[in-house]
DNA sequence: AAGATTCGTCACAACATAAGTTACATGATT
DNA sequence: AATCATGTAACTTATGTTGTGACGAATCTT
């Protein structure tokens, strides 16, 4: 199957919001994202069982960031999006009759164990402020290098 | 989907052939794995195409160790398994069009390179036989801890 | 009050991939 | 020749994310 690109999704929309003034839409975002509103309403819901963000209806609706960038780590948002198992690859079943299936089943948790606490130490040492560092590094003054999505323009509709 | 068990059941085939004298079938080593013999077949052929293991057909016949197990690390399996991508989560796209997406994707990209790194090292660092040690420790002389699958006696059909 | 906007959610289709299954050809042994 | 066992193609099944349509509820504008 194709990957689960729920917690890539949310960061990117995350960060959007973080340069953005007022509410998004659902639509916006989808545009932004390339997909539906309702994939967004759907996987945004997580984010605001958190806490993370805020999201009010009626017209002058859409979602509000209820942190700011640097109090969220993607550690928060991998949890939010409902924490999803990290690895495509694992034992062939749980509780196995066979000592040396459980022997390798020993091995292997071990191994992935120790490579998921890395992945979440890694992800909890990352805010979503340091991400936006990387895309904006001296902020040049034409404007160039700010947020525009894959439709351009999306964001600060300037015209 | 469930996750991809090709490597674990490998593993297990590879340490009870190393186990048992004399080819296995495919048949006896689906039954051990409670699966079937055409995924048996298929899987192995990664093996064999790698040099691990051989197949002889007609009486007689069925797959044999080409290696002993202290000459085969988990990494040699997981690659000759076809080397499936390690994590079930990714970027949603590969070429992002916007920077921000850019800047996400070159973040998690670094976090999950890390983390796939060190557990191919790990992989890299453990051979077969070392898995076989865990299960049979101090290797019981009345025979209990021996290779028991899951119906339990398809090795050594002492009967 | 009416209408437009926007989220919330259900229900179902689309898609991808490992796994399961059937069928048949090929080669080796008895 | 018969049997056994692999080799492989083709199809189905299972599972989970993603994609869509439909409709209700809440909120703002006129």
């Amino acid at each position: 199957m194709r990957q689960d690109s729920r917690l890539s999704r949310m960061l990117h929309v995350l960060i959007h919001m973080g340069h953005h003034d007022g509410a998004m839409t659902s639509e916006m975002i989808a545009k932004m994202l390339d997909t539906n509103p309702v994939v967004i309403r759907r996987t945004m819901a997580g984010l605001r069982e958190k806490g993370y963000v805020t999201s009010e209806k009626g017209h002058g609706g859409g979602w509000t960031l209820a942190r700011s960038l640097d109090e969220l780590t993607l550690l928060d948002i991998y949890r939010a999006v409902g924490e999803p198992s990290v690895f495509a690859v694992g034992p062939a079943y749980d509780m196995p009759g066979c000592v040396i299936e459980q022997a390798v089943n020993t091995t292997l948790k071990d191994v992935f164990a120790e490579a998921e606490q890395l992945l979440l130490q890694r992800f909890a040492g990352v805010t979503l402020v340091e991400i936006a560092r990387d895309f904006s590094p001296p902020a040049r003054p034409d404007g160039a290098g700010d947020a525009k999505c894959r439709d351009g323009g999306v964001d600060n509709p300037s015209s």
